[in-house]
RNA sequence: GGCCAAGUAGCUCAGUUGGUAGAGCAGCGGAUUGAAAAUCCGCGUGUCGGUGGUUCAAUUCCGCCCUUGGCCA
């Protein structure tokens, strides 16, 4: 029989984490690997609510804390990583419980992905210096004489797809979809158990969104922001701060936007964050005979543990 | 009390030289294979403050009323 392996995922301030706390209070044997593309980031706490030092010497946390914020990984970096995570919480006889809310790396763990050649920055950067001179209409004319099966699903504006179907064409000379097949799942050795988190009330979490930012700006969000600045050579365009609340904190900084705008742009992009989760949730994992739990009814957690003893 | 300005989508506003109206934000739905907290796509009927008048036709012009803000008493 194929161990069990749970997934806690939800949106953004659904409040997955206090849920994965009090889980591996009741069981010592539980180590926690986030599922999170921001939390993998050094020095990035506040403002990715990054498990407190105190949690994480309650619990151990796995895939935080994994890069510094001037560098780029991938799904397939963190899927790399998942691995080594999971054989090491095997090999000593604990319990992994999978946390977190980035559904493209989930995806990526239960469906598996293609065998695609990795990014490559400069081929990246000399796409991004063409678009900027032609547009990316442009480019995306030119993948479709290379690539006509990606760019018929491309919109032209959706700068990022086209950049990485070109950047592939160039690295090896064949079309992307010509890689895009079948996907070898990662964790075939498995049963995954999705639980996913849905807020039956849309307009609850909001409002929990919205005090959660409030508390990051009191818990020094912006002096984080200042020091990320001052001890790393960040710029805009990296992955790191396009994050949500460090992208807004950017542009306040830098004195594009008010800090009430800063504010105002921060809650928004959050909210939007947490609906483009619900979305992938509630479309993309349908097929895994998911577990739908609402974080906000009274026994939620009671349920929760309910499913990870495996009673029901 | 007098004068002035404003009242249009949940919010901020644009607009119609008179033919019943549209942007941004918010909200909602969708896509998503090495940047994914990213990158995109789709969705807009609202007594155009109320009422009376002029007109074939008024949200638009005129009168009165109401509300809000400012100035003067």
């Amino acid at each position: 029989m194929k161990p069990a392996l749970h997934f806690l995922l939800g949106p953004t301030a659904s409040g997955k984490s206090g849920l994965a706390m009090q889980l591996a209070a009741r069981d010592p044997a539980i180590e926690i690997i986030s599922i999170d593309s921001a939390q993998v980031y050094r020095d990035m706490n506040v403002g990715t609510a990054k498990p407190s030092i105190a949690e994480q010497a309650q619990v151990r946390h796995h895939l935080i804390d994994t890069i510094s914020p001037v560098q780029q990984w991938s799904v397939a970096q963190y899927c790399a990583a998942f691995n080594i995570a999971l054989a090491d919480i095997a090999m000593r006889g604990k319990t992994p419980l999978i946390v977190g809310g980035t559904m493209m790396y989930v995806s990526a763990l239960i469906e598996g992905l293609s065998e695609i050649p990795a990014a490559q920055i400069d081929l990246r950067d000399e796409i991004g210096e063409r678009a900027a001179r032609h547009g990316w209409p442009a480019l995306h004319a030119e993948l479709a004489r290379v690539d006509p099966i990606t760019a018929q699903r491309l919109p032209p504006t959706d700068a990022q797809r086209i950049s990485r179907a070109l950047e592939v064409f160039h690295a090896t000379g064949k079309p992307l979809s010509s890689f895009q097949g079948d996907r070898k799942p990662l964790l075939s050795a498995h049963a995954p158990t999705l639980i996913l988190l849905e807020p039956g009330d849309r307009s609850a979490l909001h409002a929990r969104i919205g005090e959660r930012f409030d508390a990051m700006l009191r818990d020094g969000l912006l002096d984080e922001v200042e020091n990320l600045r001052r001890r790393y050579a960040l710029s805009a365009a990296l992955p790191s701060m396009r994050c949500v609340g460090y992208r807004q904190a950017w542009q306040f900084l830098e004195n594009e936007i008010s800090k009430s705008k800063m504010r105002e742009h921060g809650i928004a992009a959050t909210r939007q964050l947490a609906k483009r989760q619900l979305t992938w949730q509630r479309n993309q994992f349908a097929a895994f005979h998911p577990m739908v739990i609402d974080p906000l009814a009274h026994d939620a957690f009671t349920q929760v543990l309910r499913i990870v003893n495996g009673v029901g």
